[in-house]
RNA sequence: GCCUCCGUAGCUCAGCUGGUAGAGCAGCGGAUUCUUAAUCCGCGGGUCAAAGGUUCAAGUCCUUUCGGAGGUACCA
Protein backbone atom coordinates (compact mmCIF):
# COMPACT_ATOMS: atom_id res chain seq x y z
CA UNK A 1 0.00 0.00 0.00
CA UNK A 2 3.33 2.10 0.18
CA UNK A 3 3.19 2.62 -3.40
CA UNK A 4 0.58 1.58 -5.11
CA UNK A 5 2.02 1.49 -8.90
CA UNK A 6 1.44 -1.57 -10.77
CA UNK A 7 5.22 -3.55 -11.15
CA UNK A 8 3.22 -5.06 -14.28
CA UNK A 9 2.09 -1.82 -15.24
CA UNK A 10 5.79 -0.36 -15.45
CA UNK A 11 6.91 -3.40 -16.99
CA UNK A 12 4.53 -2.63 -20.18
CA UNK A 13 5.69 1.02 -19.98
CA UNK A 14 9.34 -0.04 -20.15
CA UNK A 15 8.57 -2.27 -22.91
CA UNK A 16 6.39 0.55 -25.33
CA UNK A 17 9.51 2.74 -24.70
CA UNK A 18 11.68 -0.38 -25.95
CA UNK A 19 9.58 -0.22 -29.03
CA UNK A 20 9.80 3.22 -29.73
CA UNK A 21 6.29 4.05 -28.47
CA UNK A 22 5.75 7.17 -26.43
CA UNK A 23 3.67 6.30 -23.75
CA UNK A 24 3.18 9.99 -23.03
CA UNK A 25 3.46 12.14 -25.93
CA UNK A 26 2.61 15.88 -26.07
CA UNK A 27 -0.35 15.21 -28.31
CA UNK A 28 -2.35 12.65 -30.06
CA UNK A 29 -5.65 13.43 -32.55
CA UNK A 30 -8.73 14.67 -30.22
CA UNK A 31 -11.16 14.18 -32.44
CA UNK A 32 -14.68 15.08 -31.59
CA UNK A 33 -16.56 14.44 -28.55
CA UNK A 34 -18.50 11.17 -28.05
CA UNK A 35 -21.47 12.51 -27.81
CA UNK A 36 -21.34 14.52 -30.78
CA UNK A 37 -20.76 10.93 -32.81
CA UNK A 38 -23.66 9.07 -31.10
CA UNK A 39 -25.69 11.61 -32.35
CA UNK A 40 -27.53 10.49 -35.51
CA UNK A 41 -25.91 7.61 -35.28
CA UNK A 42 -27.18 5.26 -38.08
CA UNK A 43 -26.70 7.71 -40.27
CA UNK A 44 -22.84 8.08 -39.95
CA UNK A 45 -22.53 4.51 -39.99
CA UNK A 46 -19.56 3.34 -42.48
CA UNK A 47 -17.57 7.51 -41.74
CA UNK A 48 -13.91 7.48 -40.24
CA UNK A 49 -13.97 9.61 -36.70
CA UNK A 50 -11.85 10.25 -34.01
CA UNK A 51 -12.71 9.93 -30.67
CA UNK A 52 -10.54 10.10 -27.29
CA UNK A 53 -10.74 9.10 -24.00
CA UNK A 54 -10.12 6.61 -20.98
CA UNK A 55 -10.64 3.14 -21.77
CA UNK A 56 -12.40 0.83 -19.84
CA UNK A 57 -11.94 -3.14 -19.36
CA UNK A 58 -10.82 -4.86 -22.03
CA UNK A 59 -12.57 -8.18 -23.53
CA UNK A 60 -10.49 -10.17 -25.14
CA UNK A 61 -11.71 -12.83 -27.83
CA UNK A 62 -8.11 -13.70 -29.30
CA UNK A 63 -8.43 -12.00 -32.65
CA UNK A 64 -10.32 -9.46 -31.71
CA UNK A 65 -11.04 -7.50 -28.38
CA UNK A 66 -13.75 -4.93 -27.55
CA UNK A 67 -13.64 -2.01 -24.42
CA UNK A 68 -15.55 0.96 -24.18
CA UNK A 69 -13.79 4.64 -24.48
CA UNK A 70 -14.98 6.98 -22.34
CA UNK A 71 -14.73 10.60 -22.49
CA UNK A 72 -16.64 13.87 -20.76
CA UNK A 73 -19.83 13.71 -22.75
CA UNK A 74 -20.56 9.60 -23.00
CA UNK A 75 -18.87 6.63 -23.83
CA UNK A 76 -18.62 4.26 -26.89
CA UNK A 77 -17.75 0.73 -27.76
CA UNK A 78 -14.60 0.10 -29.66
CA UNK A 79 -13.77 -2.82 -31.80
CA UNK A 80 -10.21 -4.12 -32.11
CA UNK A 81 -9.60 -6.45 -34.82
CA UNK A 82 -6.17 -8.31 -35.71
CA UNK A 83 -7.02 -7.94 -39.48
CA UNK A 84 -7.26 -3.79 -39.23
CA UNK A 85 -4.54 -3.07 -36.77
CA UNK A 86 -1.46 -4.28 -37.89
CA UNK A 87 0.40 -1.35 -36.15
CA UNK A 88 -0.96 -1.57 -32.93
CA UNK A 89 -1.20 -5.20 -32.74
CA UNK A 90 1.73 -6.13 -32.04
CA UNK A 91 1.56 -3.64 -28.32
CA UNK A 92 -2.07 -4.19 -28.05
CA UNK A 93 -1.43 -5.62 -24.44
CA UNK A 94 0.61 -2.96 -23.24
CA UNK A 95 -2.45 -0.73 -23.84
CA UNK A 96 -5.27 -1.54 -21.35
CA UNK A 97 -7.86 -0.51 -19.39
CA UNK A 98 -7.45 3.31 -17.60
CA UNK A 99 -5.19 3.97 -20.16
CA UNK A 100 -5.69 7.17 -22.63
CA UNK A 101 -5.81 7.16 -26.02
CA UNK A 102 -7.24 8.24 -29.21
CA UNK A 103 -8.75 6.11 -31.97
CA UNK A 104 -9.50 6.49 -35.26
CA UNK A 105 -11.50 3.95 -36.65
CA UNK A 106 -15.25 3.27 -38.35
CA UNK A 107 -18.67 3.63 -37.54
CA UNK A 108 -20.60 0.14 -37.74
CA UNK A 109 -22.39 -2.33 -35.47
CA UNK A 110 -21.61 -5.57 -33.60
CA UNK A 111 -23.34 -8.78 -34.84
CA UNK A 112 -25.88 -7.96 -31.25
CA UNK A 113 -25.92 -4.49 -32.58
CA UNK A 114 -23.94 -2.50 -30.05
CA UNK A 115 -22.72 0.91 -32.00
CA UNK A 116 -19.27 0.39 -32.32
CA UNK A 117 -16.26 2.27 -33.40
CA UNK A 118 -14.17 -0.70 -35.36
CA UNK A 119 -10.42 0.77 -34.93
CA UNK A 120 -8.45 1.64 -37.96
CA UNK A 121 -5.60 3.62 -35.84
CA UNK A 122 -4.67 3.87 -32.35
CA UNK A 123 -2.47 6.00 -30.20
CA UNK A 124 -1.19 5.85 -26.65
CA UNK A 125 -2.12 9.23 -25.09
CA UNK A 126 -0.83 8.52 -21.61
CA UNK A 127 -0.23 5.53 -19.73
CA UNK A 128 -1.94 4.79 -16.67
CA UNK A 129 0.85 3.37 -13.87
CA UNK A 130 -2.24 2.43 -10.98
CA UNK A 131 -4.97 0.27 -11.97
CA UNK A 132 -8.11 1.28 -11.94
CA UNK A 133 -10.94 0.60 -8.97
CA UNK A 134 -12.90 -2.10 -9.10
CA UNK A 135 -14.80 -1.97 -12.17
CA UNK A 136 -18.31 -2.78 -10.52
CA UNK A 137 -18.72 -1.50 -7.44
CA UNK A 138 -16.03 1.88 -8.66
CA UNK A 139 -14.29 3.44 -5.58
CA UNK A 140 -16.30 2.92 -2.14
CA UNK A 141 -13.87 4.13 0.24
CA UNK A 142 -15.77 7.36 1.29
CA UNK A 143 -11.69 8.83 2.71
CA UNK A 144 -10.50 7.60 -0.67
CA UNK A 145 -13.04 9.21 -2.45
CA UNK A 146 -12.60 12.38 -1.35
CA UNK A 147 -8.86 12.36 -0.66
CA UNK A 148 -8.53 10.84 -4.21
CA UNK A 149 -11.09 12.96 -5.87
CA UNK A 150 -9.40 12.21 -9.53
CA UNK A 151 -10.16 8.59 -9.19
CA UNK A 152 -13.62 9.16 -8.18
CA UNK A 153 -14.26 11.60 -10.95
CA UNK A 154 -13.35 9.11 -13.55
CA UNK A 155 -14.57 5.42 -11.60
CA UNK A 156 -17.97 6.59 -9.52
CA UNK A 157 -20.92 7.34 -11.78
CA UNK A 158 -22.51 10.42 -11.14
CA UNK A 159 -19.81 12.30 -9.44
CA UNK A 160 -19.16 14.31 -12.36
CA UNK A 161 -22.84 14.81 -13.21
CA UNK A 162 -23.09 16.26 -9.69
CA UNK A 163 -20.14 18.82 -10.13
CA UNK A 164 -21.89 19.45 -13.86
CA UNK A 165 -25.10 20.76 -11.73
CA UNK A 166 -23.12 22.76 -8.94
CA UNK A 167 -21.11 24.54 -11.98
CA UNK A 168 -24.47 25.22 -13.81
CA UNK A 169 -26.18 26.09 -10.64
CA UNK A 170 -23.30 29.06 -9.59
CA UNK A 171 -23.75 30.00 -13.20
CA UNK A 172 -27.37 30.20 -13.36
CA UNK A 173 -27.26 32.25 -10.13
CA UNK A 174 -25.23 34.86 -11.76
CA UNK A 175 -27.51 34.80 -14.80
CA UNK A 176 -30.23 35.69 -12.54
CA UNK A 177 -28.62 38.57 -10.87
CA UNK A 178 -26.88 39.71 -14.09
CA UNK A 179 -30.46 40.18 -15.14
CA UNK A 180 -31.40 42.41 -12.37
CA UNK A 181 -28.55 44.98 -13.17
CA UNK A 182 -26.73 43.63 -10.46
CA UNK A 183 -22.73 43.96 -10.73
CA UNK A 184 -20.44 41.14 -9.46
CA UNK A 185 -17.51 42.41 -7.78
CA UNK A 186 -14.39 40.82 -5.98
CA UNK A 187 -13.58 42.15 -2.48
CA UNK A 188 -10.83 41.60 -0.83
CA UNK A 189 -10.13 38.10 0.75
CA UNK A 190 -7.24 38.85 2.81
CA UNK A 191 -8.48 41.38 5.48
CA UNK A 192 -6.91 43.37 8.34
CA UNK A 193 -10.22 43.20 10.67
CA UNK A 194 -12.66 40.58 10.30
CA UNK A 195 -16.68 40.85 10.46
CA UNK A 196 -20.01 40.15 8.97
CA UNK A 197 -20.87 37.19 10.56
CA UNK A 198 -19.60 35.71 13.90
CA UNK A 199 -17.04 32.90 13.34
CA UNK A 200 -13.36 32.13 14.31
CA UNK A 201 -11.15 33.48 11.69
CA UNK A 202 -8.18 31.72 10.11
CA UNK A 203 -4.94 34.31 10.66
CA UNK A 204 -1.71 35.02 8.47
CA UNK A 205 0.65 37.21 8.45
CA UNK A 206 2.02 39.75 5.15
CA UNK A 207 6.14 39.94 5.67
CA UNK A 208 6.43 42.89 3.64
CA UNK A 209 3.91 45.57 5.47
CA UNK A 210 4.79 42.97 8.83
CA UNK A 211 0.83 42.71 9.42
CA UNK A 212 -1.17 40.42 10.84
CA UNK A 213 -4.42 39.43 8.51
CA UNK A 214 -7.69 37.59 8.53
CA UNK A 215 -9.19 35.58 6.00
CA UNK A 216 -12.49 36.86 5.10
CA UNK A 217 -15.54 35.17 7.33
CA UNK A 218 -17.86 36.93 4.93
CA UNK A 219 -17.81 39.80 2.29
CA UNK A 220 -20.50 41.79 3.81
CA UNK A 221 -19.15 44.97 5.04
CA UNK A 222 -17.15 45.96 2.26
CA UNK A 223 -20.12 45.03 -0.43
CA UNK A 224 -22.01 47.52 1.92
CA UNK A 225 -19.29 50.34 1.20
CA UNK A 226 -19.44 49.86 -2.58
CA UNK A 227 -22.95 50.53 -2.06
CA UNK A 228 -21.88 53.97 -0.06
CA UNK A 229 -19.76 54.47 -3.43
CA UNK A 230 -23.09 54.35 -5.42
CA UNK A 231 -22.67 51.15 -7.20
CA UNK A 232 -26.05 50.65 -6.13
CA UNK A 233 -26.63 46.93 -6.82
CA UNK A 234 -23.45 44.21 -6.56
CA UNK A 235 -22.93 40.38 -5.79
CA UNK A 236 -20.26 38.06 -5.15
CA UNK A 237 -19.81 34.84 -5.10
CA UNK A 238 -16.81 33.38 -3.55
CA UNK A 239 -15.11 31.74 -0.83
CA UNK A 240 -15.00 32.44 2.66
CA UNK A 241 -13.17 30.76 5.06
CA UNK A 242 -14.22 29.68 9.00
CA UNK A 243 -12.38 28.43 11.65
CA UNK A 244 -15.09 26.01 13.06
CA UNK A 245 -15.59 22.20 13.26
CA UNK A 246 -16.98 20.17 10.24
CA UNK A 247 -19.56 18.00 9.67
CA UNK A 248 -21.75 17.13 7.20
CA UNK A 249 -22.98 20.69 6.49
CA UNK A 250 -19.72 22.34 7.47
CA UNK A 251 -16.41 22.80 5.49
CA UNK A 252 -14.11 25.44 6.92
CA UNK A 253 -13.78 27.06 3.13
CA UNK A 254 -17.06 27.48 1.61
CA UNK A 255 -18.98 29.65 -0.82
CA UNK A 256 -21.02 32.61 -0.08
CA UNK A 257 -23.47 34.38 -2.38
CA UNK A 258 -23.97 38.01 -1.42
CA UNK A 259 -25.51 40.46 -2.55
CA UNK A 260 -26.56 44.23 -1.99
CA UNK A 261 -29.36 46.69 -3.02
CA UNK A 262 -30.31 49.93 -3.08
CA UNK A 263 -33.26 51.40 -2.22
CA UNK A 264 -34.55 47.67 -1.50
CA UNK A 265 -35.98 46.27 2.16
CA UNK A 266 -35.63 43.24 3.87
CA UNK A 267 -39.01 42.75 1.96
CA UNK A 268 -37.91 43.02 -1.39
CA UNK A 269 -34.79 40.43 -0.68
CA UNK A 270 -37.27 38.10 0.41
CA UNK A 271 -38.70 38.44 -3.72
CA UNK A 272 -35.27 38.63 -4.79
CA UNK A 273 -34.78 35.04 -3.00
CA UNK A 274 -37.94 33.62 -4.36
CA UNK A 275 -36.85 34.89 -8.07
CA UNK A 276 -33.73 33.15 -7.53
CA UNK A 277 -35.19 29.91 -6.68
CA UNK A 278 -38.02 30.21 -9.27
CA UNK A 279 -35.29 30.46 -11.82
CA UNK A 280 -32.94 27.78 -10.48
CA UNK A 281 -35.81 25.26 -10.80
CA UNK A 282 -36.68 26.20 -14.45
CA UNK A 283 -32.81 26.26 -15.26
CA UNK A 284 -31.27 23.55 -13.04
CA UNK A 285 -34.21 21.49 -12.62
CA UNK A 286 -36.42 21.17 -15.48
CA UNK A 287 -39.56 23.13 -14.19
CA UNK A 288 -39.77 20.50 -11.66
CA UNK A 289 -39.41 21.92 -8.16
CA UNK A 290 -39.17 18.49 -6.12
CA UNK A 291 -36.13 17.79 -4.75
CA UNK A 292 -35.44 14.29 -2.32
CA UNK A 293 -33.13 15.73 0.27
CA UNK A 294 -32.11 12.85 3.33
CA UNK A 295 -34.92 10.83 2.26
CA UNK A 296 -37.82 13.59 2.56
CA UNK A 297 -39.42 15.20 -0.12
CA UNK A 298 -39.00 19.42 -1.03
CA UNK A 299 -40.82 21.74 -2.96
CA UNK A 300 -38.77 24.25 -3.70
CA UNK A 301 -41.19 26.48 -6.17
CA UNK A 302 -41.84 29.78 -4.70
CA UNK A 303 -43.98 31.17 -3.21
CA UNK A 304 -42.57 30.08 0.36
CA UNK A 305 -44.06 30.35 3.64
CA UNK A 306 -43.32 33.05 6.23
CA UNK A 307 -43.17 32.60 10.19
CA UNK A 308 -42.35 35.39 12.62
CA UNK A 309 -39.35 34.43 15.05
CA UNK A 310 -41.04 35.39 17.45
CA UNK A 311 -44.16 33.66 17.23
CA UNK A 312 -42.28 30.27 16.27
CA UNK A 313 -40.56 30.77 19.51
CA UNK A 314 -43.67 31.08 21.51
CA UNK A 315 -45.43 28.41 19.86
CA UNK A 316 -42.60 25.84 21.02
CA UNK A 317 -41.61 27.77 24.27
CA UNK A 318 -45.01 28.45 25.76
CA UNK A 319 -44.95 31.17 28.63
CA UNK A 320 -41.19 32.04 27.81
CA UNK A 321 -40.88 35.73 26.93
CA UNK A 322 -37.42 35.88 24.51
CA UNK A 323 -36.78 38.79 26.11
CA UNK A 324 -37.17 37.90 29.77
CA UNK A 325 -33.78 36.65 30.83
CA UNK A 326 -34.75 34.92 33.76
CA UNK A 327 -37.67 32.90 31.69
CA UNK A 328 -35.12 32.24 29.23
CA UNK A 329 -32.73 30.43 31.64
CA UNK A 330 -35.41 28.56 33.25
CA UNK A 331 -36.62 27.20 29.68
CA UNK A 332 -32.87 26.80 28.59
CA UNK A 333 -32.30 25.28 31.40
CA UNK A 334 -35.45 22.44 31.35
CA UNK A 335 -33.74 21.75 27.75
CA UNK A 336 -30.77 20.88 29.35
CA UNK A 337 -28.74 23.68 27.38
CA UNK A 338 -25.47 25.24 28.57
CA UNK A 339 -26.67 28.78 30.74
CA UNK A 340 -23.32 29.54 32.23
CA UNK A 341 -21.56 32.54 30.79
CA UNK A 342 -23.84 32.56 27.93
CA UNK A 343 -24.83 36.30 26.71
CA UNK A 344 -28.87 36.76 27.60
CA UNK A 345 -29.70 37.49 23.89
CA UNK A 346 -27.34 34.24 22.60
CA UNK A 347 -29.00 32.06 24.98
CA UNK A 348 -32.49 33.13 23.77
CA UNK A 349 -31.64 32.49 20.15
CA UNK A 350 -30.12 28.51 21.62
CA UNK A 351 -33.21 27.92 22.75
CA UNK A 352 -34.75 29.09 19.60
CA UNK A 353 -32.54 26.79 17.87
CA UNK A 354 -33.10 23.95 20.41
CA UNK A 355 -36.97 23.86 20.32
CA UNK A 356 -38.08 25.51 16.70
CA UNK A 357 -35.02 24.77 13.88
CA UNK A 358 -35.72 21.09 14.06
CA UNK A 359 -39.55 21.69 12.91
CA UNK A 360 -38.43 23.87 9.78
CA UNK A 361 -38.74 21.95 7.05
CA UNK A 362 -39.24 24.72 4.72
CA UNK A 363 -38.87 26.13 2.86
CA UNK A 364 -39.79 28.83 4.97
CA UNK A 365 -38.80 32.17 5.32
CA UNK A 366 -38.27 32.91 9.28
CA UNK A 367 -38.53 36.38 9.35
CA UNK A 368 -38.45 39.83 11.83
CA UNK A 369 -35.52 38.70 14.50
CA UNK A 370 -34.28 40.12 17.75
CA UNK A 371 -32.00 43.42 17.23
CA UNK A 372 -29.71 41.54 19.78
CA UNK A 373 -28.84 38.41 17.37
CA UNK A 374 -28.84 41.34 14.81
CA UNK A 375 -25.84 43.77 14.90
CA UNK A 376 -25.89 44.65 11.38
CA UNK A 377 -29.54 45.02 10.72
CA UNK A 378 -32.25 47.43 10.98
CA UNK A 379 -34.46 48.21 13.87
CA UNK A 380 -38.27 47.77 12.87
CA UNK A 381 -39.93 51.32 13.55
CA UNK A 382 -42.78 50.28 15.69
CA UNK A 383 -40.35 47.93 18.12
CA UNK A 384 -37.05 48.12 18.02
CA UNK A 385 -35.87 45.14 19.75
CA UNK A 386 -36.45 43.49 16.53
CA UNK A 387 -34.78 43.97 13.83
CA UNK A 388 -36.28 43.50 9.79
CA UNK A 389 -34.21 40.41 8.81
CA UNK A 390 -35.10 37.12 7.91
CA UNK A 391 -33.54 33.28 6.90
CA UNK A 392 -34.37 31.19 4.94
CA UNK A 393 -34.79 27.44 6.29
CA UNK A 394 -35.33 24.08 4.10
CA UNK A 395 -34.38 21.12 6.00
CA UNK A 396 -33.81 22.40 9.21
CA UNK A 397 -31.03 24.26 7.44
CA UNK A 398 -30.29 27.84 7.41
CA UNK A 399 -29.93 28.37 3.48
CA UNK A 400 -29.90 32.15 3.37
CA UNK A 401 -29.99 35.22 5.52
CA UNK A 402 -30.88 39.24 4.55
CA UNK A 403 -32.17 41.93 5.91
CA UNK A 404 -32.55 45.89 5.50
CA UNK A 405 -29.10 46.93 6.21
CA UNK A 406 -28.56 49.02 8.91
CA UNK A 407 -27.40 52.45 7.66
CA UNK A 408 -27.01 54.56 10.88
CA UNK A 409 -23.70 55.45 11.48
CA UNK A 410 -24.14 55.89 15.49
CA UNK A 411 -26.13 53.13 15.77
CA UNK A 412 -23.88 50.52 13.72
CA UNK A 413 -20.90 51.84 16.17
CA UNK A 414 -22.89 51.87 19.39
CA UNK A 415 -23.89 47.96 18.64
CA UNK A 416 -19.98 47.13 17.48
CA UNK A 417 -18.85 48.51 20.50
CA UNK A 418 -21.29 46.22 22.45
CA UNK A 419 -19.34 43.42 20.74
CA UNK A 420 -16.10 44.25 21.63
CA UNK A 421 -17.34 45.08 24.71
CA UNK A 422 -18.33 41.09 24.99
CA UNK A 423 -15.22 40.18 23.26
CA UNK A 424 -14.79 36.41 22.37
CA UNK A 425 -12.77 34.43 19.83
CA UNK A 426 -15.62 35.66 17.43
CA UNK A 427 -15.60 38.70 17.39
CA UNK A 428 -12.82 41.33 16.25
CA UNK A 429 -10.36 43.33 18.92
CA UNK A 430 -11.74 46.38 17.10
CA UNK A 431 -14.06 48.27 15.96
CA UNK A 432 -13.89 48.64 12.03
CA UNK A 433 -13.86 52.39 12.22
CA UNK A 434 -13.53 52.94 8.33
CA UNK A 435 -16.98 50.79 8.00
CA UNK A 436 -18.52 53.30 10.22
CA UNK A 437 -17.06 56.21 8.38
CA UNK A 438 -17.96 54.59 5.08
CA UNK A 439 -21.55 55.02 6.71
CA UNK A 440 -21.26 58.61 7.84
CA UNK A 441 -20.96 59.20 4.30
CA UNK A 442 -24.81 58.61 3.89
CA UNK A 443 -25.81 54.40 2.65
CA UNK A 444 -29.43 54.44 0.78
CA UNK A 445 -31.33 52.09 2.61
CA UNK A 446 -30.24 48.84 1.47
CA UNK A 447 -31.75 45.11 1.23
CA UNK A 448 -28.73 42.93 1.64
CA UNK A 449 -28.95 38.48 0.67
CA UNK A 450 -25.98 36.07 2.02
CA UNK A 451 -26.40 32.34 0.52
CA UNK A 452 -24.91 29.19 1.32
CA UNK A 453 -23.99 28.29 -2.25
CA UNK A 454 -22.48 24.32 -0.53
CA UNK A 455 -25.98 23.84 1.43
CA UNK A 456 -28.05 25.07 -1.85
CA UNK A 457 -25.95 22.57 -3.73
CA UNK A 458 -26.22 20.13 -1.73
CA UNK A 459 -30.35 20.84 -1.75
CA UNK A 460 -30.52 20.87 -5.28
CA UNK A 461 -28.50 17.17 -5.66
CA UNK A 462 -29.77 15.53 -2.99
CA UNK A 463 -26.34 15.36 -1.63
CA UNK A 464 -26.12 14.09 2.57
CA UNK A 465 -23.01 15.29 2.37
CA UNK A 466 -21.39 18.90 2.21
CA UNK A 467 -17.98 16.64 1.14
CA UNK A 468 -19.99 15.47 -1.70
CA UNK A 469 -20.79 18.60 -3.66
CA UNK A 470 -17.07 19.95 -2.81
CA UNK A 471 -14.61 18.78 -4.94
CA UNK A 472 -11.53 18.84 -2.48
CA UNK A 473 -13.19 19.22 1.30
CA UNK A 474 -10.30 19.36 3.58
CA UNK A 475 -9.03 16.08 5.30
CA UNK A 476 -6.47 15.57 7.69
CA UNK A 477 -3.00 15.64 6.28
CA UNK A 478 -1.80 12.02 6.12
CA UNK A 479 1.70 12.53 8.43
CA UNK A 480 4.31 10.05 6.44
CA UNK A 481 6.16 10.04 9.72
CA UNK A 482 3.55 8.37 12.14
CA UNK A 483 3.40 4.93 13.13
CA UNK A 484 6.76 4.40 12.22
CA UNK A 485 8.38 5.10 15.42
CA UNK A 486 7.85 1.83 18.77
CA UNK A 487 6.56 4.88 20.92
CA UNK A 488 4.08 7.57 20.17
CA UNK A 489 5.71 10.36 18.11
CA UNK A 490 4.85 13.71 18.74
CA UNK A 491 3.93 15.82 15.63
CA UNK A 492 7.82 17.17 13.97
CA UNK A 493 6.96 20.70 13.77
CA UNK A 494 4.18 22.01 15.70
CA UNK A 495 1.63 24.09 14.14
CA UNK A 496 2.31 28.14 13.90
CA UNK A 497 0.73 29.85 16.90
CA UNK A 498 -0.55 31.97 14.54
CA UNK A 499 -3.81 29.52 14.00
CA UNK A 500 -4.57 28.85 17.51
CA UNK A 501 -6.69 31.78 18.80
CA UNK A 502 -5.94 32.83 22.37
C1' G B 1 -13.59 18.44 21.81
C1' C B 2 -16.90 14.17 23.20
C1' C B 3 -19.72 9.46 21.86
C1' U B 4 -20.44 5.26 18.52
C1' C B 5 -18.73 2.52 14.44
C1' C B 6 -14.96 1.36 10.77
C1' G B 7 -9.60 0.28 8.83
C1' U B 8 -7.93 -7.42 6.13
C1' A B 9 -4.67 -8.23 -1.44
C1' G B 10 -4.58 -2.61 -6.35
C1' C B 11 -10.40 -2.46 -5.70
C1' U B 12 -15.16 -4.63 -3.38
C1' C B 13 -15.68 -7.64 0.71
C1' A B 14 -15.87 -12.47 4.03
C1' G B 15 -13.14 -14.25 8.17
C1' C B 16 -17.97 -17.55 14.33
C1' U B 17 -17.05 -18.10 21.34
C1' G B 18 -8.74 -16.78 19.97
C1' G B 19 -6.14 -22.18 16.61
C1' U B 20 -1.77 -19.79 12.32
C1' A B 21 -5.18 -15.74 5.66
C1' G B 22 -10.07 -16.36 2.02
C1' A B 23 -13.46 -15.04 -2.34
C1' G B 24 -14.79 -11.99 -6.53
C1' C B 25 -12.84 -8.28 -9.65
C1' A B 26 -8.05 -6.38 -11.29
C1' G B 27 -2.95 -8.60 -12.65
C1' C B 28 0.23 -12.63 -15.03
C1' G B 29 0.39 -17.25 -18.55
C1' G B 30 -2.82 -19.96 -21.95
C1' A B 31 -7.56 -20.79 -25.14
C1' U B 32 -11.12 -17.87 -27.79
C1' U B 33 -13.77 -13.06 -34.03
C1' C B 34 -19.44 -10.58 -31.17
C1' U B 35 -18.43 -9.32 -25.89
C1' U B 36 -20.58 -5.42 -23.13
C1' A B 37 -19.88 -7.31 -14.90
C1' A B 38 -17.55 -12.03 -21.41
C1' U B 39 -16.29 -17.21 -20.60
C1' C B 40 -12.92 -21.43 -19.64
C1' C B 41 -7.94 -23.55 -17.64
C1' G B 42 -3.64 -22.36 -14.70
C1' C B 43 -0.56 -18.86 -11.54
C1' G B 44 1.26 -14.97 -8.47
C1' G B 45 -0.22 -11.44 -4.85
C1' G B 46 -0.96 -9.83 2.59
C1' U B 47 3.67 -5.67 7.99
C1' C B 48 -4.70 -8.02 8.74
C1' A B 49 -3.68 0.80 9.79
C1' A B 50 0.73 1.33 13.59
C1' A B 51 2.95 0.29 18.40
C1' G B 52 2.64 -2.21 22.89
C1' G B 53 0.23 -5.93 26.06
C1' U B 54 -2.54 -10.66 27.64
C1' U B 55 -2.02 -15.84 25.89
C1' C B 56 0.93 -22.07 24.43
C1' A B 57 -1.45 -19.34 20.34
C1' A B 58 -4.08 -12.72 18.36
C1' G B 59 -6.95 -10.38 12.07
C1' U B 60 -10.05 -11.80 16.43
C1' C B 61 -9.18 -9.83 23.42
C1' C B 62 -6.92 -5.19 26.11
C1' U B 63 -4.21 -0.22 25.90
C1' U B 64 -2.31 3.76 23.15
C1' U B 65 -1.59 6.20 18.50
C1' C B 66 -2.91 7.36 13.24
C1' G B 67 -6.80 7.91 9.56
C1' G B 68 -12.00 7.91 8.20
C1' A B 69 -17.58 7.77 8.73
C1' G B 70 -21.98 9.06 11.49
C1' G B 71 -23.78 11.69 15.61
C1' U B 72 -23.00 15.64 19.11
C1' A B 73 -20.70 20.31 20.61
C1' C B 74 -18.83 25.03 18.47
C1' C B 75 -20.68 27.75 14.01
C1' A B 76 -25.21 35.43 16.65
Amino acid sequence: MTDGIASDRQDKLKALRAEGVDPFPARVAKGQPIAEVLEGFDDKLESTVTIAGRLSQLRDFGKLRFSHLSDRSGSLQIGFERDALQDFWPVRKKVESNDLISVTGVLGHTKKGERTLWAKDVTLAAKALRPAPEKWHGLQDQEQRYRMRYVDLFANPGVRETFATRSKIVRETRHYFDSLDYLEVETPILQPLFGGAAARPFTTHHNALDMPLFLRIAPELYLKRLIVGGMERVYEIGRVFRNEGISTRHNPEFTMLESYEAFADYKDIMNRVEGLFQHLVDKVLDGEGKVTFREKEYDLKPPFQKARYLDLFAEQNPGVDWFEHEQVIARAKELGLKVDGIEPAKLANDVFEATVEDTLIGPVFVHDYPTAISPLAKRMTDDPRVAERFELFVAGMELGNAFSELNDPIDQEQRFEEQVVDKDDETPGEVDLDYVTALEFGMPPAGGLGIGIDRLCMLLTGSTSIRDIVLFPLLRRIDPNANQGSEPTAPTEQPPEANKPK
